[in-house]
This record gives C-alpha cells, sequence and structure tokens, in this order.
DNA sequence: CTTGGAATGTCAACAAGGCTGACGTATCTT
DNA sequence: AAGATACGTCAGCCTTGTTGACATTCCAAG
C-alpha cells in the first residue's frame, strides 16, 4: 500500500506540477461539495456552521458539547451561537447528563432529522454521482489520498468515528 | 442501496455508509490541507483570500481583474479589498491593458513571489507526502474524484487552466 | 464542608471576508 | 453620440470565527 518501489518504479506522480494540480482539484471540488447544502441552507437563514453541527450530532447522538467543540475545532462561543439558534428552532435538544450533570447530551429532534436528511440526501447525491462515475477503485484511492492528507489529529477523529457502533 | 447489479459489479462502495465516509474525509481532509498555509498566512496579517488571489495570480501571470472574479466566485467588492491590500504591501502589481486599456492585468512581484513560494512549498509538501504514502494509482482515483464532484463550470476552470501552455 | 478544577453558558467586543446596492470613470464598440 | 464593459469605491450588512471576563454547576480531593 506504501511504497509500491522506491526502487526504480517512475515517480512522475510526484512532480511539482502535479502536486499543484491536486492542489487545485482540492480547491475547485471542495466548493462542489459544499454547494449543495449551502443552497439549502440559505433558504432558511442557516450556514456550514450549523450544517456541521448537525452533521455531527447525528452521526453521534447524545455527543457532548465538549466533544464537539474538539471535533469542529472551533471555540465554545462560535459554537454557542449555533447551538443556540438549533435549540431554538427546536432542532436539537439537549439532555442532562446522568452520570455527570454538567455535560449537555445533543440529540436531534424530529424536525433536526428531517433537515439533516434534507443536506446529508443533496451532499451524498453529488457524492455519489461522482463515485459512480470514478468506480470503485478510483474511490479507493481517493480516501487513501483523503487520509493521508489529514493531520494526526484529525486522522485520529475521522477514523475514531469510522464504524463507531453500527 | 441503489441498484445492486447494474452488470454483475458490485457496488457495495456506493452504500450510505461509504459515501458518510467519504463527505467526513473531504471534511477533515481539508482542514489539513489548508492548515499550513494559514498558520503563514496569520503570522503576516493576511487570510485565505490573500492566497487564493496569490496563487492563481502566480498561475495565470497577466490575468485580468475579471478572469480572477470568474475563478474565485466572489463579488468585486470582495476582491478588491484583497487586491488593495496585495497592491499597498508590493505583492502584486497591476499594468493597463495595452489592447484594452480597461483591463489591469495583475503579476506578481518579487516579494509577491516569495509569499507564493512559501505558501505552496507548504502545501506542496502536505500533498506529497499524501501522495508518496498512497501511491500512483491511489493519486490516480483521488484525482478523479474530486473532478467528478465539481460543478460542470469548476470543471471547465479546472481543466481549461490545466495544461495551459506548457 | 470547603475548595479547586472541569464543563458549560453568556456577555461584550472585534476582525475577516463574504454579500448587495449605488455610483463614478475610463475605455471600447457600435 | 450612446451604450456597454472593466474596474474601483463607498457604505452597510451578515456569518462565523476570535479573546477576554465572568457566572454557574457539579465532581472530587482535602
Amino acid at each position: 500500500m506504501a511504497e509500491q518501489s522506491t526502487g526504480g518504479e517512475s515517480l512522475l506522480f510526484l512532480t511539482d506540477e502535479n502536486l499543484r494540480k491536486g492542489i487545485e482539484a482540492m480547491f475547485f471540488a471542495y466548493r462542489g461539495f459544499t454547494a449543495d447544502p449551502d443552497r439549502i441552507l440559505e433558504d432558511m437563514d442557516y450556514g456550514r456552521a450549523h450544517h456541521r453541527a448537525v452533521h455531527f450530532i447525528n452521526r453521534s447522538p447524545g455527543t457532548t458539547v465538549g466533544n464537539l467543540l474538539t471535533i469542529l475545532g472551533v471555540t465554545k462561543q462560535s459554537l454557542n451561537r449555533v447551538l443556540r439558534t438549533l435549540f431554538e428552532d427546536g432542532l436539537v435538544e439537549a439532555r442532562i447528563g446522568k452520570q455527570d450533570k454538567r455535560e449537555r447530551h445533543l440529540y436531534l429532534t424530529d424536525k433536526g432529522h428531517s433537515l439533516e436528511r434534507a443536506l446529508s440526501d443533496a451532499q451524498r447525491a453529488r457524492m455519489r454521482a461522482a463515485y459512480r462515475a470514478a468506480g470503485p477503485s478510483a474511490v479507493q484511492g481517493f480516501r487513501t489520498v483523503l487520509e493521508a492528507m489529514m493531520d494526526a489529529e484529525q486522522r485520529r477523529q475521522y477514523q475514531g468515528l469510522k464504524e463507531g457502533s453500527t
């Protein structure tokens, strides 16, 4: 998986030109990646920050505010502003921890699940189209490179959530 | 989930679970992707917007303000705020067009090239490490999926610049 | 029981970098 | 001469990030 053969193999894929193409591919692809959810969100006065919160709450129901802070990598003040609107609008609810009553465990309400659905359906549709067009082995490569691009800390979180409990 | 048998191939790579992993991989990888340049930029009161401008001016020297607007997908007011600081700091210079004197053709100065160097060195280093760890065929797949993920318009721009003049 | 620290919430203030709208100017094109 | 185009700019607004300060609540250690 790692090095095919640092011996006499072509390392042409490591030219600056190829790397630059990869950089621009990331830039343009990320725009596409967020475009569909962004359209849905702006119709309801939400932003990407709300999307991220909803995504990770859906993905790890009962997660605490502290967990979310770590995953999202923002300050609590910033996250709190977003969470507050989600509470007010009845998309997310917080339950006080049983063991540790300081903690707030976050859950999506039905309404929250609806939004999450709409957002991830849109995003998955694009992802599915890309995956299908590229084929399974390309997808494998895609994931391999992305994982290698993460910071160690981010990779840990990514993999920690990878096969959570399913 | 989708269609099990479009020909006998396994379409297991199109499961919602796999798509979700791809989505999160994009999220975390993009953070890593921007982390190194961000660190350099914040030491000098610049932001990602400056990075993007510098990158594309370096890549297409003599490009016009209008071109840049199209590529970056922002408003001229927003871009102008960034360009103004780049002019003031002597990183970018604008030359009036010979054929059409309304156009401003943008070029990096030596100082601009230095910054661009520093930024892209950092970003390429991470990219190179990821590429090397993943291997050539993974890289191929990576690019294929990213291209498929772009909007048609973005892909046009990406490919238009792809092999520019070399 | 008291005290320290952890987890959380909140107020205030600020900055970057998006956006819209309106207007001005130089320059091309017709 | 008139209109369109390329660009710049002023003014104002929004989201989402930041710091700093402070209150609350609770756990755990003395």
